[in-house]
DNA sequence: TGCGAAGTGGAGGATTCCTCCATATCTTAG
DNA sequence: CTAAGATATGGAGGAATCCTCCACTTCGCA
């Protein structure tokens, strides 16, 4: 990728970011482009879809959310750590209109576009708590980081909403609670 | 409600039912009033969004796939009740696109529109399965059915897409099998 | 430095949204 | 039965949005 072409991609990302959070994902894609500096041509190139494009938008932050993962499992135990992770996640997606939409496409796509690092990120995350889990003998359940990262997602889709905290986490505890018994 | 209004409004709902299969959810909606012979205007008046149309259109569907517990219950223990009929639930569901998301407007819409007799629907459903297993000790974890509708939303959200049936059943086990112990 | 590949912007046709209002239809009271 | 008026209807059309196309610019390698 040529240089000016990344220089591009980013400002489209950056202002994408901004004005998803002042105005939703809905928003017109030309409003996006004029943030940018940017043709909407251009915007199109990097992202053929608003899917794509919010994605991308938040990939980084999908990424960020992913840390912490270690410092958790270090202070509790990993149904507990990772009850506060999920609980972390979500309860940063809320009010971030389309976040939750993004966190699906890319745990959709473990190719596409520049999603997989992002995917892996995702995934090596929810691994560390079922290792420590398994490890510790807290969790019986076997069952693949990707199905839990499905979970997550549906989670995060459904209470995408400001204000669902609560019914967030009930969920979040459902779901790792039964990860705690042999299915 | 006038007799003409009920007349149009069953004709727009069958009309999107057929046109959603069809094309999508995206379609535009001068397709759906076409179809249904009916002034564009008419269709906005009964349906303000396009989230209310797919929610008027689902409604009926959902309230079907609600149906069966009783027959599952006589037939299984309540969480494999639960899960067979959750598993059925979100089957149906793939492949129709749009169906989740008319689930995750209905649950959250307690009265809005004529949603709510289907809400108690989805509700009472759950709450059967939730009370089954709690009077034959094999539920533990107390739980509303709310939040139980919130995820089954989620799930469905998460998995809208075809052939994901197998995903969405490791979830559901996963869900449902939380039930089984106290948190 | 020159050249080809890669990237860019924005005009503009096509599509879709959604409101407004003149007209039509239904319902009910007398 | 009929008239009145409340309710419902259709579709034109302005505004917004989508997204493609292509002439032009810029980059980076040789």
């Amino acid at each position: 990728m040529r240089a000016d072409a990344r220089r591009k991609r980013e400002a489209i990302i950056a202002a994408a970011v901004e004005v998803f959070r002042e105005r939703g994902v809905e928003i017109a894609l030309d409003e996006v482009a004029r943030r940018a500096n940017v043709g909407i041509a251009t915007l199109y190139r990097h992202f053929p879809t608003r899917e794509a494009l919010i994605a991308g938008a938040y990939r980084h932050e999908i990424g960020r959310l992913c840390g912490g993962a270690d410092e958790l499992l270090a202070a509790m135990p990993a149904d507990e750590a990772m009850k506060a992770w999920m609980r972390r996640f979500i309860g940063n997606a809320q009010g971030k209109p389309g976040l939750a939409m993004a966190l699906k496409s890319i745990v959709k796509a473990t190719d596409a576009e520049g999603l997989a690092a992002t995917h892996d990120e995702v995934y090596a995350a929810l691994q560390k708590f079922l290792d420590a889990g398994y490890r510790d003998g807290i969790f019986a359940s076997r069952i693949e980081a990707a199905v839990l990262a499905n979970a997550l997602s549906g989670i995060s889709l459904a209470n995408d909403a400001a204000g669902r905290e609560a019914q967030a986490a009930a969920i979040i505890d459902l779901t790792v609670n039964g990860l705690r018994y042999p299915s």
